[in-house]
RNA sequence: CGAGAAGUAGCACAAUUUGGUAGUGCACAUGGUUUGGGACCAUGGGGUUGCAGGUUCAAAUCCUGUCUUCUCGACCA
């Protein structure tokens, strides 16, 4: 059964608060290969339920579910130079298959576009074959050096979208169509405050035309790049070779597109929502929505329960184990359950029971007939709050910077700070060496004031951060 | 990958300095009494001290290597 440590409270030690609550709630635990985690129970219903909905969204959207192979031939990895060299320090390479040594190492995919372009080089033929649109769950592989539960991990739980597009604007228009589909998603159903913008020509990803990304704010303020959204344009299709006979007909090649978010969004979820008590879910995600919490063994309690449960639509638990009811509590904190439904003799003399909002930790006393639509109506009210109270956060650490002596009076502030900036790699270099902030995104493709670093002519508004 | 720290039962720790064959609390199991914020009593089970070598009559303890975790940096769609 559960065994509930203390959490290192969250301000004397975020880092540490952080693995204290994935593993205190039992989310993972760790293997015996580095970077590579058990999910657990706990943690990988967490994890269906962001698949349940974000599949549902991607299905809306159109796009076909298939399973690509693990394993990338070397030669095929190598098609695309950009591509290459971009993954290349952290791809792990299969070089033995039992006891032979391998002709050709085999790289265990750190993200698919090769394997797509060549599947798409033998499916498509014709515009009516366009678009192709396709996603898939999925594990990768990426060799980082130091790894964090869900935040950064070798092992990485995902899914990646690649579509085929015949026109380019089509596929710019699925680039940022699947870009906010995150958005929309990562608001709705995760409660974050989502910062969206274009990355920097420095921080796209390898082969990438433009690369779009989700970045989410920490309780601690600093970021975490929740998903991307990328076009390619048609580079990949010529280097695999990838055409269409158009209706002109003449052969072109199609544009590419890939979009991907990783179980990184459950770190996410807890580094912006949960507290000292442990994790705090936003209802839409939360596996289990309502723990009801009989006080004793009377059957009048039991009674009261099944009455509400009965008429619940949302999952709920009944927590029957012999702990004592303060345990329980502590214990339905701890894994998040948004609400909890206390029920004891001295709420019943009243026909009442007590919900309790997991957010806040406040007590609602409700009669037991109206409990079920109460508890419903709460829940749309905790995911909304939930909501509210990370983007107020969240916006009391964005600042913006006129110029440089400003900049470097919020550089060490928890936080994004906005400037106007000139597009010039050595400008963005320059936060980095100066204060080790990297660019997050261009949110504004339009400027209204000069660079803050070097004085000249203002393109774009983007944020700085920290980031995980 | 660089610098630093740690690893003893599920968890937190003791025994390491001075080598002598591992202990406490919580958790776990059984029975009973309880039950509105981490219950109580009784009994019981659980360890090749991360792993591999070495030194020694003898290693949790000393030495070497290695793995994992944590912190800071580098790296990182």
């Amino acid at each position: 059964m559960a065994t509930l440590d203390k959490i290192t409270p969250r301000d004397v030690d975020f880092a540490k608060w952080y693995t204290d609550v994935c593993l205190t709630a039992k989310l993972v635990s760790y293997s015996n290969t580095k970077g590579s985690m058990i999910m657990c129970p706990n943690g990988y219903a967490i994890w269906e339920e962001i698949q349940n909905n974000l599949n549902q969204r991607i299905k809306m959207t159109n796009h076909e579910n298939v399973q690509m192979p693990l394993f990338i031939p070397e030669s095929l990895l190598n098609i695309e130079k950009e591509h290459v060299k971009g993954f290349a320090p952290e791809v792990a390479w299969i070089t033995y298959g039992g006891e032979e040594k391998l002709d050709e190492r085999l790289c265990v995919r750190p993200t698919s576009e090769v394997l797509f372009c060549e599947h798409f080089k033998n499916i498509i033929k014709s515009y009516r074959d366009l678009p192709k649109l396709y996603n898939q769950w999925c594990t990768i592989v990426r060799w980082e050096k130091s790894t964090r539960p869900f935040l950064r991990s070798r092992e990485i739980l995902w899914q990646e979208g690649h579509t085929m597009h015949s026109s380019e604007q089509e596929a710019k228009e699925e680039t940022l169509r699947m870009l906010k589909v995150y958005e929309d998603f990562q608001r709705n159903d995760l409660a974050l405050p989502v910062i969206v913008g274009r990355k920097t020509e420095k921080e796209k990803f390898a082969g990438a035309l433009e690369t779009y990304t989700i970045e989410a704010m920490m309780y601690d303020g600093v970021a975490l790049q929740n998903g991307t959204s990328h076009y390619f344009g048609n580079h990949f299709a010529k280097a695999f070779d990838i055409k269409f006979l158009d209706k002109d007909n003449t052969y072109k090649n199609p544009y590419q597109t890939s979009w991907g978010s990783s179980t990184r969004m459950i770190g996410a979820v807890i580094m912006t929502h949960s507290d000292d008590n442990g994790l705090v879910l936003p209802p839409k995600i939360a596996p289990t929505k309502v723990i009801f919490i009989p006080i004793s063994n009377d059957d009048e309690i039991k009674n009261a329960i099944n009455k509400i449960s009965d008429k619940l639509k949302v999952t709920y638990k009944i927590d029957v184990s012999d702990k004592s009811p303060g345990y329980k509590f502590a214990e339905a904190e701890v894994l998040g359950i948004p609400i909890r439904v206390e029920v004891g003799m001295r709420d019943l003399k009243n026909n009442e029971v007590t919900l309790v909002r997991r957010d806040t930790l406040e007590k609602i006393k409700v009669n037991v007939d109206l409990a079920s639509d109460k508890i419903e109506e709460l829940l749309d009210t905790i995911q909304k709050d939930m909501y509210n109270r990370a983007l107020k956060r969240r916006n009391s650490m964005l600042y913006e910077a006129k110029n440089y002596e400003e900049f470097k009076s919020l550089a060490l502030k928890p936080g994004f700070i906005k400037i106007n900036w000139c597009e010039n790699e050595a400008c963005e270099e320059k936060i980095k060496n100066d204060f080790g902030l990297k660019s997050r995104c261009i949110i504004d493709e339009k400027s209204d004031g000069n660079c803050a670093i070097c004085g000249k002519k203002g393109k774009v508004k983007i944020y700085f951060g920290k980031q995980y």
